[in-house]
RNA sequence: GGGCGGGUAGCUCAGUUGGAAGAGCAAUUGGUUUACACCCAAUAGGUCACAGGUUCGAGCCCUGUUCCGCCCA
């Protein structure tokens, strides 16, 4: 071994592996292969962010299922890429170009979108380097990018196909509208909140035939008061008795049947539902249904609008009478569209009020709120006013308040689309994975509404549809010469682009090559996983599997696993604004607090720009990281984010916890390069096979345990379990190899054993590492494949680990009976610990040992291994068999005997008598609870008879425990009387 | 309003058809014996949120209560 081995230091070999494997071609699938094809398309980070902990977790997931089915022989295809992500990149570079003190407008549409570019280029590397330094075994020979030519292809051939199966129309209706992007958005973009607000009951005076107000009024509510300056309608119920009767009758019936929590709450209900029935509430109720067809004013605009019937406005709910907005509310729209009223536009395009408004136009939604209500309150309209809370839609990328607005927009008729992938999942032709989402994905897609696609902005795929000066609309592939109804040849094309969204639906079957039939198609699609957050199950995975099986008859994955959100460690999503991101380079290279206080700070939008702001983040960071990040390697963090893969849906970030799996990457080190590596010559030792004759106890055993355990990661890894096979790879490397083998070797290695024993010794340590750092791989790629390569091997091995073959469970044979019999041997050893560590023999002092037993396999298997028991691992000098219970003893039960050690002259007694009723103690309880079920007729009647055979079986040992201890515990009473 | 997930050791979390409560970190005591102090050994720490139920047997299944979080409307 070279000396710059000594120091497990990730960051000395981590960058040169991955290279090496890239310039080799490790990473490359194939497209005509015979191995079964395994692929995996990466979702597509955002080309203009930097990647979190949330893009490592996923990583790191893909990269290790990747590496698994690649060495299990699979042709594995995981292909990378990355998304134009169009309203953020647009905000980006936008508020870069303010920054530098011009606009988009003033470059114009083509230089705007050189800016845009160039940002692409520049972040998008920073996000591929990302997840190399990950250690992503992704095919960069196949990287494509959301807007590159084969994709924008597909998207155009998507539209015109969905335009000629007239699934895609164009259409003025009401739509959300980011005031700040200045774009319509679809539902999903749109984030709903509760706010403190008021509920404003306004007072609309009834008019007469001739046009003129009365001293009637009716009383409509609203949150949103400046919205009546749009108002074209009242609506009111035109039977109120019968519905109220409908109702009571309903409720009645659900509170027959609800349970005992429920009934005060339904009673309530019930009797708030009657009290409406009651006057004068009735009579008022049926006097709003006898206005219906006359007018009442709109206070502060001078309009008198309709009062229309409609079964939207309840009767059971506040005055019973409600103001219609079509042009600003989706319920209110829907009303519209059965009333035929008119739709009134308020807004303009960055929120303020219209030229509809009057002397409101051009204030902002917020005061004119203001303005309005004065108004309403100088001019007697305002009835009153009660606090409510009200849900407000925020623009997911801006968190500016979204605007309902009229439009004219492009649409998506989902429903079609939305039942053929729902039958895919319930048909099992894809699995969700945990199947609890399986649900959610149910409820999303059988209640889907129709897609907006377009958005007006510059920053993405251009829709390919031209209007000419007609009206009339061509779509089409190619840029048309002149228009496909009329044929004027004056066509200009729409300036809006589509929903990102749009094109990432698209991605598993458009980086293969669609709608070309090409090789990598036929090979790779359906893909064989979809791997992402459940955050994105309607973003992403729903969307592909519409588009996936509408345009290619099969659908898009076989399965989809969904992982946790990470979020920080008081259990917040990670975010920009709060500046709770992690940079997974961080925790790998480290950083430094101030290095770390400079990076946040930079990375902050400029919303936190307020000084007091950012300094709370940033002195919660100095708070949390006093010494900044130290250095903790890739193979740490990919282990633990392998570990945290369980999770349902929280992962919080524990830095504790990786520093905690550091220790196992040193741990592998120093085992590796201190105890295997220096006996190994040139040549790789025989197999542990061709000493067949000659393995001990101990080889037998650790043998088994590895055979078990490569059961298990490879049946956890089946299951998508990695915590389990990370847990499994955990527990045998350090608990069972490091504590007991390697311990157990060092007699053989260093003493005088004799060469055999020393060979064999080391055929099995190199084997059981060799195997080892195999299942280790997947997990932590570079250690392994470090590790790996200073391993001697026949000339015709495989050039990596990475591509060499994962171990079966067949390769390795198990003995139970080896894992059966070294419980004897580890239990005396540990015997004589406890012995010594609870009566603080000191550690210099050496003892004797005496066994006294009656089972002749147990005396054999301890006999055989008496080197083990003596010696450096218990700082015992000799061990001898006795039948009788020696005097001044300390005593410790083993199974089918017992374990003495005099202390006299060493300690005093009464240390051991405490350490013996601790034990009295604790075996008691056990041997009570075991007798308790034992003598149930119950359990023995219906238990299963292994079961009855266990615990009979654990009574038996218990017993003779119990008893061996009170009997030690007599003689030291004995003694000190 | 509808739905979903969670409440297990001081902290972060595992616990796969119900059959002896686990890991890591933190803690206490002792230890540099030739892989490792990113270590070793020993020890302590839990009414598995609460209340019922099913069962021979419940952290796990059922019902209810409560607290936290999320999604949808």
């Amino acid at each position: 071994m070279e000396t710059d081995m000594k120091d497990y230091n990730p960051l000395e070999f981590e960058e040169n592996i991955y290279s090496w494997w890239e310039e080799s071609g490790f990473f490359k699938a194939s497209d005509s292969s015979d191995a079964p094809p395994y692929c995996i398309v990466i979702p597509p980070p955002n080309v203009t962010g930097a990647l979190h902990m949330g893009h490592a977790l996923t990583n790191v997931i893909q990269d290790t299922i990747i590496r698994w089915r690649r060495m299990q022989g699979y042709n594995t295809l995981w292909l990378p890429g990355t998304d134009h992500a169009g309203i953020a990149t647009q905000a980006v570079v936008e508020r870069n170009l303010r920054r530098e003190g011009t606009s988009r407008h003033e470059l114009g549409r083509e230089r705007f979108l050189e800016e845009v570019w160039k940002w692409k280029e520049q972040y998008g590397a920073r996000i591929t380097g990302q997840l190399r330094r990950l250690g992503s075994s992704l095919d960069w020979s196949r990287e494509r990018f959301t807007m590159d030519e084969g994709l924008s292809n597909a998207v155009n051939e998507v539209f015109v196909r969905l335009h000629e199966q007239g699934l895609l129309y164009r259409d003025n209706r009401l739509i959300n509208w980011c005031p700040s992007c200045r774009t319509a958005l679809s539902n999903l973009e749109v984030e709903h909140e509760g706010h403190e607000g008021n509920f404003y009951h306004i007072n609309y005076p009834v008019v007469d035939a001739q046009g003129n107000p009365t001293t009637d009024h009716v009383t409509v509510a609203t949150t949103r008061p400046e919205t009546m300056l749009g108002d074209t309608a009242v609506a009111v119920h035109p039977e109120p008795e019968k519905a109220l009767t409908d109702k009571i009758r309903k409720a009645e019936k659900d509170l027959e049947g609800s349970s005992e929590g429920e009934r005060p709450e339904k009673e309530a209900q019930l009797s708030a539902l009657r009290s409406r029935m009651e006057e004068p509430v009735l009579s008022k109720l049926k006097w709003l249904a006898s206005l219906i067809g006359s007018s009442v004013l709109l206070p502060l605009t001078g309009r008198s609008i309709p009062v229309v019937g409609d079964l939207h406005a309840d009767p059971a709910l506040g005055t019973g009478a409600v103001k219609i907005t079509p042009g600003h509310d989706f319920n209110d729209f829907e009303v519209g569209k059965r009333q035929q009223l008119e739709r009134i536009n308020i807004l303009n395009e960055d929120g303020s009020l219209n030229e509809n408004c009057g002397e409101y136009a051009g204030l902002s939604v917020l005061d004119a709120r203001l303005r309005v209500v004065e108004d309403l309150t100088a001019q007697g309209y305002l009835d009153h006013t009660e606090p409510r809370d009200h849900e407000v839609g925020h623009c997911s990328r801006c968190e500016a308040v979204v605007e309902p607005m009229l439009s004219l927009q492009w649409f998506v008729d989902a429903k079609p689309l939305a039942e053929k992938a729902v039958a895919a999942v319930r048909e099992k032709q894809t699995e969700i994975i945990p199947p609890m989402w399986e649900k959610v994905f149910y409820h999303w897609m059988e209640n889907i509404e129709d897609w907006c696609v377009s958005r007006q902005l510059w920053w993405g795929h251009r829709i390919p549809a031209w209007y000419c000066d007609h009206g009339h609309i061509t779509v089409a592939r190619q840029t048309p010469s002149c228009c496909s109804v009329c044929g004027d040849a004056s066509v200009h094309q729409d300036e809006d682009v589509l929903d990102t969204w749009f094109s990432s639906a698209l991605w598993p079957f458009s980086t293969l090559g669609w709608p070309e039939e090409t090789p990598a198609l036929a090979t790779f699609y359906p893909n064989a996983l979809m791997e992402t957050g459940f955050d994105i199950l309607f973003f992403w995975v729903a969307r592909m599997m519409m588009m996936g099986i509408h345009f290619l008859d099969e659908v898009p994955f076989k399965k989809v696993f969904l992982h946790a959100m990470v979020r920080d460690n008081e259990g917040r999503k990670m975010s920009k604004s709060l500046g709770n991101t992690i940079d997974p380079l961080d925790v790998i290279a480290g950083i430094s607090l101030p290095d770390l206080l400079a990076k946040v700070e930079a990375a902050l939008p400029p919303e936190s720009e307020k000084e007091s702001r950012k300094h709370r983040i940033l002195e919660g960071i100095s708070k949390k990281y006093p010494q900044g990040i130290e250095v903790h390697g890739t193979d740490a963090l990919r282990f633990t984010l392998a570990v945290m893969a369980a999770q349902g849906r929280d992962v919080k970030l524990d830095m504790a916890r990786i520093s905690g799996y550091r220790a196992f990457a040193n741990k592998i080190w120093q085992a590796t390069t201190g105890m295997v590596l220096p006996h190994l010559g040139d040549v790789r030792p025989p197999s542990p096979h061709d000493w067949q004759e000659k393995l001990e106890l101990t080889d037998r055993w650790v043998l088994s345990r590895l055979s078990t355990t490569v059961g298990e990661v490879n049946d956890h890894m089946e299951e998508f379990r990695l915590n389990d096979a990370a847990d499994s790879i955990y527990r045998f490397f350090w608990h069972e190899f490091c504590d007991w083998y390697l311990e157990l070797a060092k007699p053989n290695l260093y003493g005088n054993n004799g060469d055999d024993a020393k060979e064999r010794t080391v055929a099995v340590l190199c084997h059981v590492t060799d195997t080892f750092l195999h299942l280790l791989h997947p997990f932590m790629p570079f250690i392994s494949e470090k590790l790996w390569g200073e391993i001697p091997r026949a000339g015709s091995g495989a050039p990596s680990l990475m591509v060499s073959s994962f171990p079966a469970r067949s390769n390795f044979p198990s003995f139970p009976d080896a894992e059966d019999d070294m419980e004897h041997v580890k239990q005396a050893i540990m015997a004589v610990r406890a012995i010594r560590g609870e009566n603080s023999v000191p550690p210099g002092s050496w003892v004797q040992l005496y066994v006294h037993t009656s089972d002749t396999h147990t005396r054999k298997v301890l006999e055989e291994n008496k080197a083990y028991l003596v010696g450096y691992l218990t700082r015992a000098n000799d061990l001898v068999f006795t039948s009788e219970r020696p005097a001044r003893c300390a005593a410790s039960p083993l199974r089918g005997g017992e374990l003495f050690i005099p202390l006299e002259g060493l300690v005093d007694f009464a240390g051991e008598i405490l350490r013996l009723q601790k034990a009295l103690k604790k075996s008691e309880k056990d041997l009570e609870s075991i007798e308790k079920k034992l003598g149930n007729p119950a359990f023995i009647a219906k238990a299963p008879p292994e079961v009855i055979a266990e615990n009979r079986a654990r009574l038996e040992e218990h017993q003779s425990r119990v008893d061996k201890i009170r009997k030690s515990l007599e003689h030291f009473e004995e003694m000190v009387n």
